[in-house]
RNA sequence: GAGGGUGUAGCUCAGUUGGUUAGAGUACCUGCUUGACAUGCAGGGGGUCGAUGGUUCAAGUCCAUUCAUCCUCACCA
């Protein structure tokens, strides 16, 4: 057996206890056809990120749950991966290569690609590593990138079945179009944002000269590409002017007056400007008028040459130089402040512009119909429910999908143009030659959204669409845990995928956790600066502490705020553990042969193996339903209060004296510590690891070993209860020995009036050890005179410390406790002479209270008798 | 505009299907070099559970109203 040092210091063992894991294979999972499957896949975290605490988090509780089930023998598969996150990792390589001065279009399609594998070689496999730092029992042997091979036919397949389904269309759409990133986004990837702007009014001549009719905007310069100004058919000011024409400022152009019910008449004029090639709305009601579309913007956001003299400027220096051409022309009547939300690009925050231009969409309706029913018939469940309504409002008012992006890095959209004769062929083939004219095709320039390929992630990984052995043992998977920040990106397109291709739902469970917040509650970013590294949390204080701060006091679905201090006392926690095997470990002989508990159990014994028996069953029941953060809590509070502060203390005694109590109290130390270090490994890998290869001396993993279950063979009930009415009559007396000023190292005689004078004999050593006395003596009747008097339930203590006791003061104590008893007894007393209640509540409860008030008023009796002798 | 979260000790948060006189960590106060640990031990103070009303024998927990705060979705040019 090692000697531990008197420090924990986790740096000097987790990334060698990682070393043994990966070693020893402990975290691959061969498929045993015997037993039941349980699979997280991950959420593949960017290629470009560095690991952040929301990372962490997510980490965390996957392994958490991934080594729970493990221990409970279950074939456990936790598929790791990364995610090419096109837009993003395209973005970051754009600007390193701004640096250096080179465009994408200097070294063109193949030299970007070339840069962005060598971004991944060099990216990739860092935040891999990170990950590895947690502690994660991933099975890295089944490791997967979003733009690997099989996940790349995955993608393929889906694309081609969709198509060929009709579920995949292209078409002429209005889209959310980013000027800064020149790609498509979808509406999932536009952020809102309160912006201050203008409403500009302004005059549009009526073309036969009988006045004018006054718009208001807030985006002038797409003025230029006006095709109607809209009334609502309804509205009487403008009755007589449908049909009529407007002369377009500046433009000149004479465009129709319509009427649409799109327009609200007590908003602004009530007269609209439309403008299909630039506002969503616009654009349909250029559809129900068959109006043309004027696009007047290029993909960066500058005037086209449709917008004539302003073409070549940039959107808002053509807004400000059309405003000023408008008072010229006397035709801007007035400015107004205006706050409005305005769309933005959720990875570079540019404005984004509404912009009609070709792209491939995904026809959602006919997929979200079983995505819906799946989880409203419990097939999928969220945790916590609440959840599932964001869930539902989202599908049941999805729009089209925008899928395709103007990026290179992604999945190349499988689809051939012929030049020649027009034709259209969607394929899994690389070369595709026309099927008309023979021709060589070409295939489409843009990429996939990134999230088309993860919506795949929990098959496309798993073999899809090969049969594979893995596909059929571990899909569906079974936890999915994930932030509530992306249930509308991820998680739902995964359902809807699953039930399409596989027919089944992708997993059982979707476990949503909050975001971590800094210490004042604030989103960690960027941009404030105040991310906490978790890097730098694990050199400080160790993988674990880390591990156990995000998970103690965390709730599903609940954000959570990251402060020193609590990494600090989870620290402190896992110092309490380290020094407590310590304890075990440097009083057990060189030559300790672990059998099990002892044949013969004493009293402190059968108390700390019926808390333990009882806190499994607690755990297990907790980490059933999800509830991390209550389960962890419960183990923390054994280990150090019921553990350490008693049983340990309790132990010394023996272990000082030898002999077989001794053994059997070494027996007990060590098969209660082993079992508490099963039951905290989930949440603390590398600690437990150290400590049980360190007491075990063996070849065997604790992350192997059985996760402990509840035995209804230890609940000890008897011993357990006449246990606590010793452990009550210590507490009461140290609580007299703090009130009175009296230190430990002043003994006194305890004489012990109680009907249990077995017990209370018995347990002489503990009152000795724990409280200060030198000897007791219990009986039936003691009476001392001058004495101070601890009352419990089961017995009054009297401390005979004469020279330090001032009978007054402990004459007020004693009435101060007397009011309390009678304060008690009012209350019991009051539920039980309310008819309703004994009427109504369960008999149990009942009894419960009818029991407790017997022994408050027995209790009552004894501080009474003692005021009665000291007075 | 619609939906949702949160509000419990100075601070950070737990509190499971309603059922002891509401808990933890931390901070604070008092005492302790007790042979694992001062990253510790013992003891203590501190909360009318945001407010009001209701249901119930019983409400921090369920319902309604209201205040504060945060978020999501949608959006009127």
């Amino acid at each position: 057996m090692k000697e531990l040092n008197k420090l924990y210091s986790p740096g000097d063992f987790e990334d060698r206890i990682y070393g043994l894991w990966m070693e020893n294979d402990c975290f691959k999972a061969t498929i045993d056809r015997s037993l039941t499957p349980y699979t997280i896949v991950i959420p593949p975290p960017n290629i470009t990120g560095q690991l952040h605490m929301g990372h962490a988090l997510d980490e965390t509780l996957q392994d958490i749950l991934v080594r729970y089930k493990r221990m409970q023998g279950y074939c456990t598969l936790w598929l790791p991966g990364t995610d090419h996150a096109s837009i993003a990792t395209e973005a970051k390589i754009v600007e390193a290569m701004r640096k250096e001065g080179v465009t994408k279009d200097d070294i063109g399609r193949e030299g970007f690609l070339e840069r962005a594998w060598d971004w991944k070689e060099k990216y990739g496999g860092r935040i891999v590593e990170q990950l590895k730092k947690l502690g994660s029992s991933c099975d890295w042997s089944r490791e997967r990138f979003t733009l690997d091979e099989g996940c790349s036919n995955a993608v393929k397949e889906v694309f081609v079945r969709l198509y060929e389904k009709g579920l995949i269309y292209k078409g002429e759409r209005i889209v959310n179009w980013c000027p800064k990133c020149c790609t498509s986004i979808s509406d999932a990837e536009v952020e809102h944002e309160e912006q201050q702007g203008n409403f500009w009014h302004i005059k549009y001549p009526l073309e036969d000269g009988s006045g004018f009719v006054e718009i208001a905007t807030t985006r002038p310069e797409t003025l230029l590409g006006d095709s109607a100004v809209a009334v609502h058919p309804k509205d009487e000011r403008y009755k007589d002017i449908v049909g009529k024409n407007v002369i377009l400022p500046i433009v000149n152009r004479a465009i129709p007056v319509v009427a649409d019910e799109y327009v609200e008449m007590d908003f602004g004029t009530g007269v609209v400007k439309i403008t299909p090639a630039h506002d969503p709305n616009d654009f349909e009601v250029g559809l129900r008028h068959n109006l043309p579309i004027i696009n007047v913007m290029d993909e960066h956001a500058v005037i086209n040459e449709n917008g004539g003299k302003y073409c070549g400027q940039e959107r808002y220096e053509a807004r400000k130089n059309i405003v000023a051409e408008l008072e010229e022309l006397g035709l801007l009547v007035k400015v107004e402040p205006h706050s409005h939300n305005v769309g933005t690009c959720y990875r570079c925050s540019t404005t984004v512009e509404p912009w009609v231009s070709k792209q491939w969409f995904v026809k959602m309706k006919p997929l979200a119909e079983p995505a819906i029913e799946c989880v409203k018939s419990g097939d999928t469940k969220f945790v916590p429910e609440r959840f599932e309504k964001i869930y539902f409002h989202w599908m049941e008012n999805i729009r089209d999908w925008c899928i395709s992006r103007q990026l290179w890095w992604g999945h190349r959209i499988p689809a051939f143009y012929c030049d020649d004769c027009e034709e259209t062929v969607v394929s899994k083939e690389t070369e595709v030659y026309c099927p008309k004219c023979g021709k060589k095709m070409r295939q489409d320039e843009d990429t996939l959204d990134t999230w088309f390929s993860s919506a795949l992630w929990p098959f496309s990984t798993l073999g899809w669409p090969e049969n594979t052995e893995d596909l059929d043992y571990f899909y569906p998977t079974s936890t999915l845990v994930t932030g509530y920040d992306i249930i509308t990106f991820w998680v739902s397109r995964m359902i809807f995928s699953g039930l399409e291709y596989m027919g089944k739902t992708p997993f059982d469970t979707v476990l949503i956790h909050g975001l971590v917040r800094d210490a004042q509650g604030r989103k960690m970013s960027k941009s404030l600066g105040n991310g906490i590294d978790p890097l730098d949390i694990i050199d400080n204080y160790g993988a674990d502490a880390l591990r156990l701060t995000l998970v103690t006091g965390n709730s599903p679905g609940n954000d959570m705020r990251f402060m020193d201090e609590k990494v600090i006392a989870s620290r402190n926690f896992a110092n309490k553990l380290w020094n407590a095997s310590r304890y075990v470990m440097m009083n057990l002989p060189e030559d300790f042969e672990d059998t099990g508990l002892p044949e013969t159990l004493n009293i402190e014994d059968k108390w700390i193996i019926g808390k333990f028996n009882s806190v499994v069953k607690e755990v297990c029941d907790n980490l059933d339903k999800y509830e991390l953060g209550i389960a962890v809590s419960k183990i923390y509070d054994f280990i150090w209060d019921y553990y350490c502060d008693w049983y340990i203390e309790l132990s010394k005694p023996r272990i000082f004296a030898g002999g077989k109590d001794k053994e059997n109290a070494q027996k007990v130390l060590v098969w209660v510590l082993k079992g508490a270090l099963k039951l905290l490994h989930p949440f603390m890998p590398y600690i437990t690891e150290e400590l049980w290869q360190n007491l075990t001396d063996s070849a065997s993993f604790i992350m192997l070993e059985k996760y402990p279950e509840y035995n209804a063979d230890l609940g000890f009930e008897g011993a357990m209860n006449d246990f606590e009415k010793v452990i009550g009559a210590i507490k009461a007396v140290r609580n007299i020995r703090t009130e009175m000023n009296v230190p430990n190292s002043t003994k006194a005689k305890l004489y012990i009036e109680t009907a249990d004078i077995e017990l209370f004999t018995s347990c002489a050593m503990f009152f000795e050890k724990l409280s200060g006395a030198n000897g007791i003596e219990a009986s039936e009747k003691v009476s001392i005179e001058k004495c101070a008097t601890a009352v419990t339930e089961s017995a009054r203590i009297f401390i005979p410390l004469s020279e330090l006791i001032d009978t007054e003061k402990e004459l007020a104590r004693l009435a101060k406790e007397k009011d309390k008893a009678l304060k008690d007894i009012e209350i019991i007393s009051r539920k039980l002479s309310n008819p309703g209640f004994l009427e109504k509540a369960p008999e149990a409860l009942v009894n419960q209270e009818r029991e407790k008030l017997i022994k408050a008023e027995d209790r009552l009796n004894k501080i009474e008798k003692s005021i009665a002798e000291l007075g």
